[in-house]
RNA sequence: CGGGGUGUGGCGCAGUUGGCUAGCGUGCGUCGUUCGGGACGACGAGGUCGUGGGUUCGAGUCCCGCCACCCCGACCA
């Protein structure tokens, strides 16, 4: 991609509305927009790394035999009478009315149309374990949107809905879950606790947050170093030695980025969802929960990722793998650098070429905002030892690398 | 929903005790010079000062209402 031609650009000054580092940085690098409190639009640089983010998740869900789908927006209220959430959730839930009076809920969540759904193709034992998942905006009406991407009203969410037979089965495919969940993390570039949370309305048993640290948490975390056992403050009993290990518990901020839930019957119930069992007995089926924020988790990287020139994006979730420069208006820079350029795409490389005739500070100020994490300069200077300079996003230090070499090298940098 | 703050060219800001043609930086356009850490010069385009009302000879500026956004709190499948 040239990046004359990328639509959205970089700002000089960071919005006046912007307080929150991940907002700060996602606007000013020109990956997102705001379009109202809470409410965020995907410019191509953005989009590019949720699409990464999205890759990574369906991999991995995929894996404990998840299986896409895609679910309404617009929910029937009658749904949600059905499970009482029209009351219970009231303050979150938009609703909306055709001309006509009929009315309906922009969905919050999807217990209330999954769970109908799988009735209509589940009825026996051996129609189970099921898990099905989504990736798909969802809308809140939280009652104060706050800090960029991290709450908002309208937001990306993957939620996978699990089906079981027994309780066991569940207690199973929950601690697959947790894998795969720390799997998307690691995948991300992102360090995450497994605290125990309160179970809320669903069940009496804790809930699991997966919880990144970083001061811009609305979280608050009780956590071993050591062992890594972690727990949400809200269900934290005061003792600050760490069962497991005995070491001391520490405390900080975390933002809660995925979420996982047994569920239980309550839904099941609701809906009549049920199988027959072995014995031809009617039986209710059992399920979970699991819920990732992708936007959140987009935010999220921001806020742990960074510094004080901009976003510091981990390989496997950046907009591009390597941002292309080209020095100076020297003639045999620009066509070693346009050479180098076709060379890397057709290698299979994604490549940001910024071949605007603007400065060298300039074109560093905007990489390093940007935050791709390998920077490439093709100049005069460079050619002269016949290379181009390789600078990783993270590192202080510079090297040089000749030209022939540099395919093959950013190939070996990617494996790695 | 309570408390605090902010709304002025695309973006970031200044604008004194009300005063006449509303400034600055950045960005944008044209031309020229530059070319390794946000280069420079010249010319130029771009503003119902959030919104509604009020006071006044005169309101970006004072008063009242409303709206939007940000922060703290409450809330948070």
């Amino acid at each position: 991609m040239y990046y004359s031609k990328l639509f959205g650009k970089t700002r000089f000054d960071a919005p006046h509305d912007a307080d929150s580092i991940n907002a700060q940085l996602l606007v000013q690098g020109g990956f997102v927009e705001k379009l109202s409190a809470g409410i965020y639009q995907f410019l191509p640089l953005g989009l590019r790394v949720l699409k990464k983010i999205n890759q990574i998740i369906r991999e991995e869900m995929d894996r404990i035999d998840g299986q896409e789908i895609l679910m309404a927006t617009l929910h029937p209220i009658e749904i949600w009478q059905q499970t009482g959430r029209d009351k219970t959730m009231t303050d979150i839930l938009y609703r909306t009315k055709t001309s006509s009076d009929k009315e309906f809920v922009l969905g919050p969540s999807h217990e209330e149309t999954v769970t109908p759904l799988v009735k209509k193709y589940v009825q026996s034992y051996k129609d189970l374990p099921l898990s099905v998942y989504q990736i798909q905006a969802k809308f809140r009406d939280e009652p104060r949107a706050k800090s960029g991407l991290l709450r908002g009203r309208e937001f990306g969410m993957k939620d996978m809905y699990s089906f079981h037979e027994t309780n066991e089965d569940l207690n199973a495919y929950y601690e697959r879950a947790k894998v795969a969940y720390m799997n998307v993390y690691t995948r991300c570039g992102l360090e995450a606790y497994i605290l125990e949370a309160s179970g809320g309305a669903f069940t009496d048993q804790f809930s699991h947050e997966f919880s990144i640290k970083t001061p811009a948490g609305e979280d608050t975390m009780i956590y071993c170093e050591k062992c890594r056992f972690a727990q949400n403050i809200e269900v934290f009993k005061g003792d600050m030695t760490c069962p497991k290990c005995q070491s001391k518990m520490l405390e900080a901020k975390a933002i809660e980025a995925g979420n996982i839930f047994k569920l239980g019957t309550k839904f099941s119930e609701a809906f009549d969802l049920t199988v027959q069992n072995r014995d031809g007995k009617k039986v209710p089926v059992i399920m979970g929960c699991y819920g990732i924020g992708n936007t959140r988790l987009l935010g999220t990287v921001a806020e742990a990722s960074h510094d004080e020139n901009g976003i510091i994006w981990p390989k496997n979730v950046a907009p591009f793998q390597v941002h292309l420069i080209s020095l100076g208006n020297d003639e045999k820079a620009q066509t070693a650098c346009q050479k180098l350029y076709r060379e890397l795409l057709s290698a299979g490389i994604e490549v940001l070429f910024d071949d605007r005739n603007d400065s060298a500070g300039k074109k560093f100020k905007d990489a390093d905002l940007i935050g791709i994490p390998l920077r490439i300069v093709v100049s005069g200077r460079t050619l002269e030892k016949n290379a181009v300079e390789w600078k990783e996003r993270a590192a202080t230090e510079a090297k040089n690398v000749v030209l022939e070499e540099v395919t093959a090298g950013v190939k070996e940098w990617l494996a790695d």
